[in-house]
RNA sequence: CGGGGUAUAGCGCAGUCUGGUAGCGCACUCGCUUUGGGAGCGAGUGGUCGUAAGUUCGAAUCUUACUACCCCGACCA
């Protein structure tokens, strides 16, 4: 991608309506803009790097044997009659009648199309266990929605369902879609940790988040050094108990101290049991020709969240810091020149073309700009690595790397390629 | 929904108290110079001052209503 072509309006001064260092970024990167209150415009570096989130999301949630569908935002209001939650849900449940009076609603989440579908095509216990899953839209009318993509009242989501004739098949499908989380944290480069869950409005019993860690973050998170013990701090304390006096405690029914982080989550799993498909009638004939409700699990995770919390864990004062398999641009290269036929220019143009070669995420910046502009650009949206194509490479035919999170380094402008082509490795 | 705040050019802001026909920095356009840490000089473009009504000879400025957006709270994958 060259750097004179692509659409990335950059901000100086932090925009006033961004509080959150991840809104301030995104917005001041050109990633994303504002188009209402807690909807945006995916611009073409945020869009890729959401786009990055969201094939690894895929690949290890298909990696669990589950399948790929689509289902509408649009969801007609007999389905939530159907589930009970037309009335529990709340105004966050955006609702609005279509040109013939009938009730609709934008879907928060799609349960009630899920189990719907099941219950019409799927019969036999012979066909279980099924995992289905879906990258969509979701709308949430948000009481307040803030902190940019953080908390959107529209925003991308995974959700996968899992349908079993017994809590047996639904417990080995749940631990294997929490192994698909942890391979899907690892490959994004976050720090994260599971904690025990309120299940909340969406039901069901057993049910864990995966949390980002952040000192933004906006839950508290208890766990123990000594075993794998963590628990969502709301759940620990009583009414009025500040949450940070947990802190040097015990967990209850254990003698290990508590230590607490903060955390964004970004993943819940859940194990609804059949709270959906005894409310909406969902069944199969089992072995011996009897009808049994069936056993589900939901899972999501916050695709466009994830970006947002990517960025509050990896930034300083410059910019954004990718982790290399979700930044949009994993190596700017940039020359220093002063005419168009300058073998700086020359040279960072077959660079450019060779570690496109490799696969690599590259932008030649070919703009007539200053180092300064360039390098401050080019840290702010947050490459993991950029290459300074100038001065040294007529007088020493050596090159600059200067790493988001490490020293700058002089390499010979022939190893370059070698040394890049490593580091993504 | 309760509390607090903001609305003037793409972004950040001044001007509002004390009414007199809109300004600064950055960005953008053109020219020349410049090219290793957000360049310099010169010349330009761009705003029905959130919307509507009112007061007034005259409103960004005063009055009223409305809207949007941000922050705190309750709520929330």
């Amino acid at each position: 991608m060259l750097a004179s072509k692509i659409f990335v309006p950059f901000i100086k001064d932090n925009p006033s309506e961004a509080e959150v260092v991840s809104h301030q970024l995104l917005l001041r990167a050109g990633m994303i803009r504002k188009v209402a209150s807690g909807i945006y415009n995916w611009l073409p570096l945020g869009f890729k790097t959401l786009k990055l989130v969201e094939e690894i999301v895929r690949e290890e949630i298909s990696k669990t044997g589950a399948h790929e569908i689509f289902m509408p935002m649009v969801q007609p209001k007999d389905l939530w009659v159907d589930s009970k939650r037309w009335d529990k849900f709340g105004p966050e449940l955006l609702r609005f009648k279509d040109r013939h009076e009938r009730d609709f609603c934008l879907g928060p989440t799609h349960e009630e199309i899920i189990t719907d579908l099941i219950r019409n095509n799927l019969n036999s216990y012979k066909e279980l266990p099924l995992t289905l899953f879906q990258i969509q839209t979701k709308f949430r009318d948000e009481i307040r929605p803030r902190y940019g993509i953080m908390r959107g009242r529209e925003f991308l989501m995974k959700d996968a369902y899992s349908f079993h004739i017994d809590s047996e098949s639904l417990n080995i499908t749940y631990l294997s879609m929490r192994e698909a989380y942890k391979s899907i944290f690892n490959r994004l480069g976050l720090e994260y940790k599971i904690v025990k869950a309120d299940s909340g409005a969406i039901g069901g019993e057993i049910s864990e988040e995966f949390h980002v860690l952040a000192d933004s973050g906006e839950d508290t998170l208890a766990f123990s050094d000594e075993s794998e013990i963590a628990i969502n701090a709301e759940l620990l304390i009583s009414a009025g108990e500040d949450i940070n006096s947990l802190s040097g405690k015990s967990f209850p029914n254990s003698n290990e101290i508590i230590r607490l982080a903060k955390g964004i989550e970004v993943g819940h799993i859940f194990q609804l049991g059949d709270v959906y498909s005894t409310a909406m009638n969902a069944t199969v004939i089992d072995e011996k020709g009897d009808r049994q409700i069936l056993q589900m699990g939901c899972y999501g995770i916050g695709v466009s969240r994830i970006v947002a919390a990517a960025i509050e864990q990896n930034h300083d004062d410059k910019g954004i810091i990718w982790p290399k398999n979700i930044a949009p641009i994993q190596i700017s290269i940039l020359p220093i020149f002063k005419e168009q036929n300058d073998n700086a220019l020359l040279f960072a143009k077959e660079l450019y073309l060779k570690l496109n070669q490799q696969g690599l995420r590259v932008m030649l910046d070919d703009r007539q700009e200053r180092f300064g502009k360039k390098i401050t650009e080019s840290e702010l949206i947050g490459c993991p690595y950029a290459v300074v194509i100038g001065k040294n490479y007529t007088d020493n035919q050596t090159v600059e790397v200067i790493s988001r999170t490490a020293d700058k380094s002089e390499i010979k402008a022939s190893e370059v390629e070698t040394f890049l082509t490593r580091a993504f490795q």
